[in-house]
DNA sequence: CTGGGGAAGGGGCCC
DNA sequence: GGGGCCCCTTCCCCA
């Protein structure tokens, strides 16, 4: 195309009933703006004033009060890019026109609250290892899933960096401050629900298999728990997580894997009981030692936790917010801090409840009780096999390696294991100590007889040392 | 392959 | 805040 595009004309006819007219129309050539180069730029150029506007408190008509330091902003846009403060300024009503401080907080740092507004108005995440996690919580605290997205992506990256660079010296330094670019400072939906940052292509010819088999998880929640698990590789909160993964080893006894995944290695291990025996004392010093680390970096876990983080839960009649506690690894909020200290160790993996009959560990007291009383004490007074009612006169309590259960005298015949010695249950005298000791490491002699290693749990299916004993009710009494 | 039962894990809530 | 109880869900094993 040379020179100006001429104009096109074009001649209508146009007819009405019965009468008709001649129109001529001019179209004008087109000019081929591109339409998204200009939304783009005008949505950065509004940012930038409104930025501006902030800065020079112009026009703000909010303020957020955290840690009592001030920050001043403008409804609309905070309304616009925090759920939190969605439902704050939609509650505050037509009184919440006036010009007060519309929302306090002490959950997170100024420092913290200061990258998120910086990001509300530029786009810009300023994202480092240490903030990481705050800035997650307050994202989090405030309803904006944009930045949460980021913060995974950043710890993912973060793990990716260093799982790769792992033999190499290549990796890059999580002390580096990363800065996540939200575009025009809007995302769509689809790239919050997927986070549209994508870090340094190199960092994804990583195999990410083993990862991602590996990861135990029931839904989402859990899977975004685990993305905040694999935080910064060189905090403990990854290396817990590692390693958490490395103990599926069916061959390690510790127990600190949550449901299913473990249940899977402890079939997996009585398969090889009969293969081996594992009585070697490197390898039990080897399991003290991991189960001390471990409870180390539950411990430093812990300590790096970003403080516990209150969310507004439902209004109550009055309008007032009712204080929540949330976890600051998935969506999960609960009302008291002790509930959330409990549910953590989901996350963590801690599990500080072991039993000394089978080394199995727990996080509550009353699932390790209740596992002993089910499972090593046969408390339940019921025949495994009949399930008809058994007492002192009408049954034993017959013991499978650590397992005790009770069984009717018709089925004992029945399977005619009444040949088989009879426990004392002298045993059972020494019991209530099982459930005192917080980790088992403090074991005395008494307890050392209960304290059975791996290969005695892995003996339970063989029926070997299949004991009858015979039902005594008051040497069952637990505590 | 499927359904039932047992064991474990997790949440809510009371004491 | 910790302990404990109750309830529900999930997973696994087995018939």
């Amino acid at each position: 195309m040379e020179g100006s595009p001429q104009p096109i004309t074009v001649q209508i006819e146009v007819r009405v009933g019965g009468s008709s007219a001649e129109l001529e129309m001019v179209q004008q050539p087109q000019r081929w703006f591109n339409t998204a180069d200009i939304t783009v730029a005008h949505q950065s150029n509004l940012l930038k004033q409104l930025n501006q506007q902030r800065r020079q408190e112009l026009f703000c008509d909010c303020s957020v009060l955290v840690e009592g330091q001030l920050f001043r902003a403008h409804r609309n846009v905070l309304f616009a890019s925090s759920g939190y403060f969605r439902m704050l300024l939609s509650q505050q009503g037509p009184d919440g026109l006036s010009d007060s401080v519309n929302a306090t907080f002490d959950v997170f740092s100024p420092e913290t609250f200061t990258v998120i507004l910086d990001f509300i108005y530029s786009g810009q995440l300023d994202l480092s290892s240490h903030n990481v996690i705050e800035v997650m919580s307050a994202a989090s605290y405030l309803q904006m899933n944009n930045v949460i997205n980021y913060c995974k992506n950043f710890i993912k990256s973060s793990l990716d960096i260093s799982v790769k660079d792992e033999d190499s010296d290549r990796c890059l330094s999580l002390s580096e401050t990363c800065s996540f670019t939200s575009g025009a400072g809007e995302e769509t939906s689809e790239q919050q629900q997927q986070g549209s940052v994508s870090p340094p292509p190199a960092l994804w010819t990583r195999d990410n298999s083993r990862s991602q088999s590996s990861f135990i998880g029931k839904d989402s929640d859990q899977e975004a728990s685990a993305s905040a698990m694999k935080t910064n590789p060189s905090s403990p909160a990854a290396e817990l997580k590692i390693e958490t993964e490395d103990l599926q080893d069916p061959e390690d006894p510790l127990y600190t894997l949550p449901g299913s995944e473990r249940r899977r290695v402890r079939g997996g291990s009585k398969r090889r009981a009969t293969n081996s025996t594992r009585t070697n004392q490197h390898e039990d010093l080897d399991i003290q030692e991991a189960r001390t680390q471990k409870a180390e970096k539950a411990e430093e876990l812990y300590a790096t936790l970003p403080p516990i983080v209150g969310v507004i839960g439902h209004f109550n009649k009055g309008s007032n917010p009712i204080m929540r506690f949330k976890c600051p690894f998935c969506t999960h909020t609960v009302k008291r801090k002790a509930d959330l200290k409990r549910h953590l160790r989901c996350h963590t993996g801690e599990r500080p409840y072991p039993c000394q009959a089978c080394n199995k560990r727990f996080t509550r007291l009353e699932h390790l009780r209740s596992h002993f009383e089910t499972i090593h004490q046969a408390r339940k007074l019921v025949c495994r096999k009949c399930k008809c009612q058994v007492t002192e006169d009408t049954g034993h309590v017959v013991c499978e390696g650590t397992r005790r259960y009770r069984m009717c005298t018709a089925c004992i015949q029945e399977v005619g294991c009444d040949d088989i010695p009879m426990d004392s249950l002298e045993g059972t005298n020494e019991e209530p100590a099982l459930l005192l000791g917080v980790d088992g490491e403090e074991e005395g002699d008494t307890k050392r007889s209960w304290m059975v290693t791996d290969d005695d749990d892995l003996a339970e299916d063989s029926g070997a040392d299949l004991i009858i004993q015979q039902v005594d009710d008051s040497d069952e009494e637990l505590q």
